[in-house]
DNA sequence: CTCGATTGTCTAGCACTGCTAGAATTGTGC
DNA sequence: GCACAATTCTAGCAGTGCTAGACAATCGAG
């Protein structure tokens, strides 16, 4: 009866200890380093135990890139939640670029690796909740034009910088540069 | 003497069949597939003559990025050559979306795969002329902003509607909606 | 034309990967 | 205490990138 209930506890329980260390080991030396083996020793059970939580390594990925997507959304909020009015924006792009920066694993299995999300119409809430911080701060700058079509161009935007300057496509002395350029853009 | 001539020419031939290849499998059936086994198999050789080429797979996969970057080039050249005045970005816009859905392997070997690719100072010529495409652009319409920052922000705008769209994350009854609102941006 | 030497190619194998069938162990309810 | 059920582990498969050493083909010298 009760011990139902704990087994079901420990299960979850070990389901997060397994999808942090496979965020930890991504962070520390990279994805191609994540081994199902590494995986299983690290949590100390037999790598079968992965196999009854996850489909295989790529569902793993994609409970990182879940975990990481509401990460960013609580970012985004905070960033917005944080600003002096007007300066919504500056702070949603500083929060993007810093997040891509500073979780370089994350922002990869949310962006490059993840390959199971759902992105359509049956997006997972979380993912909903992320898209709707970016329209609360760019559907106000909108205008006349569509709300949604400016907050997607806006985030594309945000993203490609974020994605190229991770890795090393855009020169980094113009980094501030670049980011008045953005603001300039979609702030006026 | 002249048989070593021939012998390099042969040689420099075989490469390039390396590479269509493995640009001909990873476009049919993703880059997944791509294995050294099956690529071998394709060209007919044992697996160490790809070894005597390419330092390992992931040298193949940065080759196939620097033909496909190549190509790029020649892509926004001719979109810009054949544009009304006044049209060159709008041009150059739809010409890097297709080239992003047409070519997604080699999108993806060019933005998500090369690793080896330098990019900073001496990055390699050809990758220097594409830039260069996208300053002939982008560069015009920057006013008084620097031109090399305004030219990596529309890139980067660029190439977030393209990345972001390929793997349906944008709704794509937008898309034209989105075009508009990049080149109002950008045109202004 | 013949014969070593050099160059090129291939066979076979290593260490590793994701994944899984079946044995062994553990814990449960009677 | 015991049969049963759930859980975990051992062992192994097929496939990966890559490479050492055997083999074959070509070349230059006599």
């Amino acid at each position: 009866m009760a011990t139902q209930q704990r087994r079901e506890r420990e299960r979850a329980q070990r389901e997060t200890l397994i999808v942090n260390a496979a965020r930890e080991m991504a962070e520390a030396d990279g994805w191609a380093s994540v081994t199902v083996r590494k995986l299983a020793d690290r949590i100390e059970y037999s790598q079968p135990v992965l196999y009854s939580h996850f489909a295989g390594r790529g569902a793993i990925v994609d409970a990182v890139a879940l975990q990481g997507i509401a990460e960013l959304t609580e970012v985004f909020r905070a960033a917005r939640a944080g600003a002096a009015p007007g300066g919504e924006l500056a702070a949603l792009a500083q929060a993007y670029l810093d997040f891509s920066v500073g979780s370089p694993a994350v922002f990869e299995a949310i962006f490059t690796l993840a390959e199971g999300l759902p992105f359509g119409v049956d997006a997972p809430e979380v993912l909903k909740a992320a898209f709707a911080e970016l329209f609360a701060v760019f559907a106000p700058l909108a205008g006349d034009r569509d709300p949604e079509a400016f907050t997607e161009v806006g985030w594309a935007a945000l993203h490609g910088l974020a994605a190229l300057g991770r890795d090393g496509r855009l020169r980094p002395d113009l980094l501030e540069q670049r980011l008045e350029i953005f603001l300039g853009l979609f702030a006026a």
